[in-house]
Parts: structure tokens; C-alpha cells; sequence
DNA sequence: CTTGAGATGTTT
DNA sequence: AACATCTCAAGA
């Protein structure tokens, strides 16, 4: 794992200033004996308790939302909309639910292993979303609770980097607050958020 | 290139 | 309902 991976540490700091220092890094997966990454260019925080769009919204705990609970540094892969998989980051201190999203980026690495993954002709939807992020690196429910310094699955410690190329996000809900939507690119212009 | 609707399947 | 994706359709 030559690139050297962002420690525990990195993740125990509030959800937003961890979510604009994941924007430009590499996440880097070893799964089914391939090596992918991707440069992160868009993620999102999900604050807290009092954050009603997280799944710890009123500090709710369910078997499935355990892994928020638990110390920084992990990953919390949740399914989605009955067939989806979408990996975050837990980030804060431990028994404080909150965790960054990681909704898209770049493809650095392993780009015919993604194709594989993903059945579809146009390279810009690789990794333009959550789930085909994680559909692109190999990640399902075995990477949840996994500590992310570490193969299968970590970040790697590098200087964040902006994209070479734009890659497209999905759609956002106007639900969405712009403060925990972090992004290198919006509507084609360089962009980063806080 | 953009928006929109409908289908998909599970958790809350 | 959820705010993910895919496909097909239509509009600018």
C-alpha cells in the first residue's frame, strides 16, 4: 500500500472541515485482487444528531446505522433504495454520530477494472455518484465498519490535488444544504466549497 | 446537454 | 418516503 494512509486522527474532527480536506485525495480500494482510485470530488457532511437528513437524525440507532456510532475512521457503508451501496466515512469522536458521504470522483486508477464493474458505454458516469462510486471500487456491506488506514480499503495521506477533467455529479435534491455539499466542480466552473 | 418520469428494492 | 441509478423521452 505504497501511498502512505490518512491515520485515525485525520477523521476525528468535525464532519464539514473533514469533508473539505477529503476533497482532491485518493480513495483507494484493493478488492478481487485489482487496485483502483479515484480522486475525490464530492462529498458531503452529515453533522450530527440534529442533522435531519442523517440516518442519526434525533440520534436514532438501528443495526444499520451502528458503524456511526463508532470511533473515526471507519467506514460506514449503508444500502440504499433496496440496491444500492453508499460509502462514507465516520468522523468526530465516538458515540457522535456524524460521517462524510463520499459522492464522487475522479478516475486515477484501474480504470479497466471500473469499467468491468460498471455495465455502461460513457466513462463519465464511472464514479459520478455514491453508488457508482462504490459500484466502480469493488465496495459492498464487507468494507462496512472497516478502518479506512488500510487495504481493502483507505485514503491516501497525499496532498489533495483538484481534477484534471471534469467529471459529472449527480443531481442534488434542493433539500440538500449547500454547507455540507463540498465539490472541486459545479456547473462546470472550479469550485470549492465550505 | 438538460430536465423529467417511471421502475427498481429495502429500511425506517 | 427515501434524494441512487438506469432508461427512455422530449426540450432548448
Amino acid at each position: 500500500m505504497n501511498p502512505a494512509p490518512l491515520p485515525p486522527e485525520f477523521f476525528a474532527r468535525d464532519a464539514v472541515r473533514v469533508a473539505r480536506d477529503l476533497l482532491g485525495r485518493l480513495l483507494i480500494s484493493e478488492i478481487g485482487g485489482v487496485r483502483c482510485a479515484v480522486r475525490l470530488v464530492e462529498v458531503e457532511a452529515y453533522t450530527g444528531p440534529g442533522d435531519a437528513a442523517s440516518h442519526a437524525a434525533g440520534g436514532r440507532r438501528s443495526p444499520r446505522n451502528e458503524t456511526m456510532y463508532g470511533p473515526p475512521g471507519l467506514a460506514y457503508v449503508y444500502f440504499t433504495y433496496g440496491m444500492h451501496w453508499c460509502a462514507n466515512v465516520v468522523t468526530g469522536r465516538e458515540g457522535w454520530p456524524t460521517a462524510v458521504l463520499l459522492r464522487a470522483g475522479e478516475p486515477v486508477e484501474g480504470i479497466e477494472a471500473m469499467r468491468r464493474r460498471r455495465k455502461i458505454g460513457d466513462d463519465r458516469l464511472l464514479t459520478s455518484g455514491p453508488a457508482r462510486l462504490t459500484m466502480a471500487l469493488g465496495i459492498t456491506r464487507a468494507m462496512d465498519a472497516h478502518r479506512l488506514d488500510a487495504p481493502p480499503l483507505w485514503i491516501s495521506a497525499g496532498s489533495p490535488v483538484p481534477p484534471s477533467r471534469r467529471v459529472r455529479a449527480t443531481r442534488i435534491g434542493i433539500t440538500r444544504a449547500k454547507d455540507r455539499l463540498l465539490r472541486f466542480y459545479e456547473r462546470g466552473n472550479p469550485w470549492v466549497s465550505y
